[in-house]
DNA sequence: TATGGCATCCATCAAATGATGGAATCATCG
DNA sequence: CGATGATTCCATCATTTGATGGATGCCATA
């Protein structure tokens, strides 16, 4: 059976997309208290109502927007795993940063409700609290954290958050991190990249080679 | 001249205090737009009418809150450096990732008002949008990441950043992250740290001992 | 004890917001 | 064309929420 969501992704034209589009977007920048349904309405152009009619309450799109912006997510994640298997460590890692980087910062609304989603309470919680799939175990894996594919132990898994949110970190931080370094948006992207190379790849080279000489 | 912030934090009793420590809690768990008045008013159990007595418009309550927390921030830095000061970088950062995150973890809020005010917008944006000291240039110096204290490289913020949002993302996401990993408090707070050395200690050895070299 | 000012609460308001019913419009197909 | 169903908008509602005026209570001091 095909979801509402499935649907509304096969033609971007049609409203119910638009409307989709037009929350991930609005979303994305204030969260969930933050954003009206006006708002979202406004950016389509079109009345409240419509909205409504398509969508229902204002979480089941928010929980429709979750839903779709974590299926972008792991088709990205399939799609980087393609292109860096089989290489060595530190290539794996510097070119998986550098897609992932340079997808995110083109959907800058998937690092937001990402983060938003982590830190941040809403007042409906058990209804806003449907399950996401989490991909840390698949990184991890494609990481060469964990030996037993099955079992993915804690410790790996924080080290794929602390990856994850590193990026996530600086592509939803751009406005601030950037006023606060006087960087145009190329030169902070280029830097972005530097850094997150700078600090996630010694580690889990490091590692790698105590493993093999132990 | 004394600032209302100031007196309020002379006397924690007073319902000036009281508000302000129950702002930071809401705030912190709810983001601006998420929480409300009442919400905080029913924390202290008082009437509205006397939380906009003591601090005027939600939105001052707020300024005054992000103020405070910054405060803090400030000053538990200036612990840090204290202690950690003239010892070998591998033993600074570790010292200083246990401290920070002890105390981030006593003082949640923290985290998340600096979070929110990283990643999320507000729709009063210019009102809200008042300058709080950052402490990224400070830090840098403390991690021997520049040499003209004056002048800080937009790389070297870029890095001190990356390891202050690495903290602040594991305090933050601490319900999402356990539940993803199964992990009781103790133990998370644990493996926090152990993660935190893992992957942000090796990449500035590693850079300085080929400063060294070089 | 009387007084004046500070602090708190109750009642209430206006605006914002989520949501809906029903009229109007549009498209499709016989 | 005309009927039927899907779509969209206008008007409106109820609730939530930020905010305030005014009455009441409290307390120090003369």
């Amino acid at each position: 059976m095909e979801s509402p969501l499935e649907k509304a992704r096969k033609d971007p034209e049609s409203m119910k997309a638009r409307i989709l589009i037009a929350a991930r977007k609005i979303f994305g920048e204030y969260g969930f208290h933050g954003t009206t349904t006006r708002m979202i309405a406004q950016e389509v152009g079109i009345d409240i109502s419509t909205l409504h009619y398509h969508w229902g309450e204002k979480k089941d799109l928010y929980e429709a927007v979750i839903l779709d912006i974590n299926k972008d997510l792991g088709q990205s994640l399939i799609d980087v795993e393609k292109i860096i298997h089989g290489r060595p460590l530190a290539e794996r890692l510097a070119i998986a940063i550098d897609i992932m980087t340079d997808h995110l910062f083109e959907h800058p609304e998937i690092s937001n409700l990402i983060l938003f989603r982590y830190f941040g309470k809403t007042r409906h919680e058990a209804s806003l609290d449907f399950s996401v799939p989490e991909f840390t175990a698949d990184i991890a894996r494609s990481m060469g954290l964990t030996k037993d594919a099955k079992k993915v132990s804690p410790r790996a898994r924080m080290k794929v958050l602390a990856v994850m949110n590193a990026i996530y970190n600086f592509i939803s931080g751009e406005e601030f991190f950037r006023s606060m370094t006087h960087m145009d948006r190329d030169t902070y992207i280029v830097t972005v990249k530097e850094t997150l190379k700078f600090i996630l790849i010694p580690a889990f080279v490091q590692q790698e080679q105590k493993k093999e000489q132990g």
